[in-house]
RNA sequence: GGAGCGGUAGCUCAGUUGGUUAGAGCGCCGGCCUGUCACGCCGGAGGUCGCGGGUUCGAGUCCCGUCCGCUCCGCCA
């Protein structure tokens, strides 16, 4: 049907007669001469109707309209350009040529559209409602090939390690640790449901049992929790485990992972070996377990000039066995009132009872506009300008309790800092990190019980596996590793429990009875009694990877048909109503929330 | 579950302190135009101001409720 792709002809190609086929794009009618931009997949060219050339075709010519489909033959020719005109569209690959058509096909006609292709700026509601068409802008055609080349990428170099791709379950078991699952109804079964994997990840420990030793699977997840731009209810993970393997073969393979993914799809290198951070460090410095450190105001702990200060709030908390930390956010000391109650309301928004700060007005400390200075003595005033590095202009705030809590107050505070300030404004930086030795349990205070900090199958460090046995939960780390790039998450990985005690003793950790460890995983723990290799793996968020390539803010943009923050397919209109029927074979009765049922009657 | 922002023509938006017939650009329709590439010029059509209720002589504008979209907190082992 055609012979070239719309983005490929070149002076080379002149006079040769090509046939291409596309959308109109635009057309530019002149009541004589009509050009039409002829839009594929790949690129555009331009199409230019000549009545001396071909009356009827030029007569035709004039019905086009955006987006109709239409087949074009006609003969490459130069674009006009000497001394008093030059044609050439230098925006365009294939700008100094045009088809100078001697036939048109109208294949297909468009309506007129819901919304102007060209036009950038369409309300995103309107985008998903006719994603079809949305995926023929430009911005999305991109995404898409990145996507692919991402995943092509990630195939090539795990099958090249030795990886096999393997599909595990999608119809599975819902597990009671982690996210709310997506239930499906059997309808053998009476009563009962298979859940959507939140992960493949018992699974793909048993393929580990099942002597694999090397798996991948490029698979869809699924979790029933509220969405963000960076969530989406159904999500693609780069899925990965691996027998005879230890924390540093595992991090050496994702980093590897990642440099052909950036190289293939943006032609970027990046660094071989990534940083690392213990999660303490990363807590202590940055105040996060996945820091963006593309920049500095780092976190200082103080404590050691407050220690027996005048000042209650500082020296009370050092008493009762916390801290009192600082970030120097540097030339910010004009931050307006507003922008000091926001950032106030946040810190108290994560437990913290206030945010002390100081404006930085002069080199004396006497200038220094701020609610606590009075309190402090000179000498304490003298420490700090030294241990924060305090010069003119800038903005010193302040955390005292928990340190914890003081950690993840500032962590928060020094992202809004940077945000106000707009420090990363205009950075293509790509700063990856590896953060490691997470603690193994963390106990919820709420629930009074210990949970998982990763998930149930993640080892304990060599010294915590005694720990995990006798009961001494506290201060046990976890042979896990996150990788970041640039503040998010891209993934997560562990090495796990292979020895069915231990893994039992992880389950009475988390408050699992045995009986109900046996009904839930006893699988997992009978495969581990049978000759299990030691093993481990990552999995990395695939939509998040393609979205930080994109150069995107949202996973949507990287979805052919993403959900809306409440879960819907505008397009599709799904999730929609079952009809009876469908609900008695699945011995499933909808009781409704009271206020919808009147609606659903009407 | 909570907070914030938004919803006005097909699209993107403006709309003052509540006051006459709700505007602009693009798109669409008709006419003109033989070198444009955001083509140009002339004319025209097009509105449940998200939905429901309230206050008022009078509501796009104020109040209450509700739906939808976006961002964030909670949640996401």
């Amino acid at each position: 049907m055609r012979t070239h792709h719309c983005n490929e002809l070149r002076p080379s190609d002149i006079d040769s007669t090509v046939s291409l086929v596309g959308w109109v794009n635009s057309t530019r009618d002149h009541g004589g001469v009509i050009f039409i931009d002829l839009r594929d997949r790949e690129g555009m060219t331009q199409v230019v109707f000549r009545p001396e050339e071909d009356a009827e075709i030029a007569k035709l010519s004039h019905s086009l309209r955006q987006e109709d489909v239409v087949k074009v033959v006609g003969k490459v020719s130069a674009r006009l350009k000497n001394s008093e005109v030059d044609t050439t569209n230098t925006e365009l690959a294939t700008g100094e040529i045009e088809i100078v058509a001697t036939d048109l096909q109208i294949i297909n006609k468009a309506e007129v559209l819901p919304f102007q292709l060209d036009k950038g700026n369409i309300s995103e509601d309107n985008r998903l409602r006719h994603r079809y068409l949305d995926l023929r802008t430009p911005r999305m055609a991109r995404n898409l090939k990145l996507r692919h080349r991402i995943t092509k990428a990630t195939r090539d170099y795990l099958d090249e390690g030795g990886f096999f791709e393997i599909e595990t379950p999608i119809l599975s078991k819902s597990t009671p640790e982690g996210a709310r699952d997506f239930l499906v109804p059997s309808r053998l079964h009476a009563g009962k449901f298979y859940a959507l994997p939140q992960a493949p990840q018992q699974y793909k420990q048993l393929l580990m049992c099942g002597g694999i030793e090397k798996y991948f699977q490029i698979a869809r997840c699924f979790r029933d929790e509220d969405l963000r731009a960076d969530r989406q209810p159904e999500f693609t993970q780069i899925d990965i485990e691996a027998s005879f393997v230890n924390q540093d073969d595992l991090i050496g393979l994702v980093e590897g992972l990642l440099a052909r993914i950036f190289k293939e799809s943006l032609d970027k290198e990046i660094p071989a070996n990534f940083d690392r951070l213990t999660y303490a460090d990363a807590m202590n410095t940055y105040g996060s377990d996945k820091p963006d450190r593309r920049f500095g105001m780092e976190l200082k702990d103080v404590s050691e000039i407050f220690t027996s200060s005048g000042f209650k709030v500082f020296s009370g908390a050092i008493k009762a066995g916390g801290c009192v930390k600082a970030i120097n956010a540097k030339g910010f000391s004009n931050i307006s009132v507003g922008q000091v109650d926001k950032l106030t309301e946040l810190a108290k928004e994560a437990g913290a009872k206030g945010l002390a700060y100081i404006q930085v007005r002069g080199e004396d400390p006497s200038t220094w506009r701020s609610p606590i200075t009075k309190f402090f003595s000179e000498e304490e005033l003298k420490a700090l300008g030294e241990a924060m590095n305090i010069e003119e202009g800038d903005l010193i705030l302040f955390g005292a309790g928990d340190w914890e809590l003081v950690c993840d107050v500032l962590g928060r505070v020094r992202i809004a800092c940077a945000d106000y300030q707009e420090l990363l404004k205009g950075n293509d930086e790509l700063n990856f990190l590896w953060v490691t030795d997470f603690p193994l349990l963390g106990y919820d205070e709420e629930e009074g019980r210990w949970n998982a900090v990763h998930h149930p199958f993640t080892r304990p460090s060599k010294e915590g596996e005694q720990e995990l046995r006798d009961g001494n939960y506290k201060g046990i780390n976890g042979v896990a590793y996150d990788v970041v790039l640039n503040g998010y998450e891209l993934g997560g990985g562990s090495i796990r429990i292979h020895e069915s005690e231990l893994q039992s003793a992880m389950f009475t950790a988390l408050g699992i009875s045995e009986e109900q460890a046996t009904a839930e995983f006893g699988h997992i723990l009978e495969a581990f009694k049978f000759g299990a290799p030691p093993h481990g793996g990552i999995a990395l968020g695939l939509d998040r990877i393609a979205m930080l390539v994109a150069g995107e803010n949202s996973i949507r943009e990287v979805i052919a048909f993403p959900k809306t923050n409440r879960g819907l397919d505008l397009m599709s209109d799904s999730p929609a109503a079952a009809d009876h029927k469908q609900l008695r074979e699945v011995h499933i009765q909808a009781k409704l929330p009271k206020k919808q049922q009147s609606e659903e009657i009407s």
